[in-house]
DNA sequence: GACCAGGCACATC
DNA sequence: GATGTGCATGGT
């Protein structure tokens, strides 16, 4: 029952946008900066950010661990809290090569639990940056939950709208098989929706879901 | 100028 | 456990 409207929700989104290729970036390690870098950011700023790491130098934990305080932050400066999220980065590449010897694929070698842990161990990395984490770097079926999500789900009443992180992850994973790439492609596509139509103001001009 | 954006940590009750 | 606040840039 839930199983059949939610992935009525899901085709019809998937109809009106198609594939968003998701997570936008060129390597596991860009998906960890990016998902830092765009917490509670527009994505386009983001961009920007990488873009002047990217200038520097191709984007590695090496290059990164490498440069000096305050160029990361004049480099990450255009996507906000840049002094906050240096020092999240930095947080994460304390445990990346205290633990695990700079290396992506060791850290990774974790069970999708204790990764999951670990990650939220790190100061700077919540729910939804560690989920996005593991669902677009590690490819785990993890269902990530942002702002967008619960919007479209409580308005399209499937929600109220003041579910937690946690309860809204578990109502999507209890009903909808366990795909990473069907999580993948749901939660861009939720995004997609939420940017182009499901705005806090107005609310829902010309959304396609009008009659779901 | 107000509001918003792919959160999170921390303080306080 | 719920609620409030600081963090900062750039687009609409």
């Amino acid at each position: 029952m839930h199983e059949e409207r939610l992935l009525a929700l899901y085709d019809k989104l998937y109809a009106s946008f198609g594939p968003r290729h998701w997570w936008p970036a060129d390597t596991p390690f860009e998906v960890i900066v990016g998902a830092v870098l765009t917490q509670n950011t527009a994505w386009s700023n983001v961009e920007r950010a990488i873009r002047n790491l990217q200038s520097i130098a191709p984007l590695t934990p090496d290059l990164l661990r490498s440069l000096p305080e305050e160029v990361l932050k004049q480099a990450i400066r255009p996507a906000g809290y840049f002094n906050q999220k240096a020092r999240k980065l930095r947080a994460f590449l304390a445990v990346l090569f205290g633990r695990f010897e700079g290396n992506l694929d060791t850290l990774f070698a974790l069970d999708t639990e204790t990764l999951r842990q670990c990650l939220l161990e790190i100061s700077g990395i919540g729910p939804e940056t560690a989920d996005s984490i593991l669902l677009y770097a590690a490819k785990r079926p993890v269902f990530v939950i942002d702002r967008y999500t619960i919007r479209v789900l409580s308005r399209h009443a499937f929600l109220p709208e003041d579910t937690s992180y946690a309860e809204a992850q578990r109502y999507m994973t209890d009903h909808l098989p366990e795909e990473t790439g069907l999580y993948n492609e749901f939660h861009a596509l939720f995004v997609e929706l939420g940017k182009r139509y499901c705005r806090p103001r107005p609310l829902c001009s010309g959304c396609p879901l009008e009659d779901l």
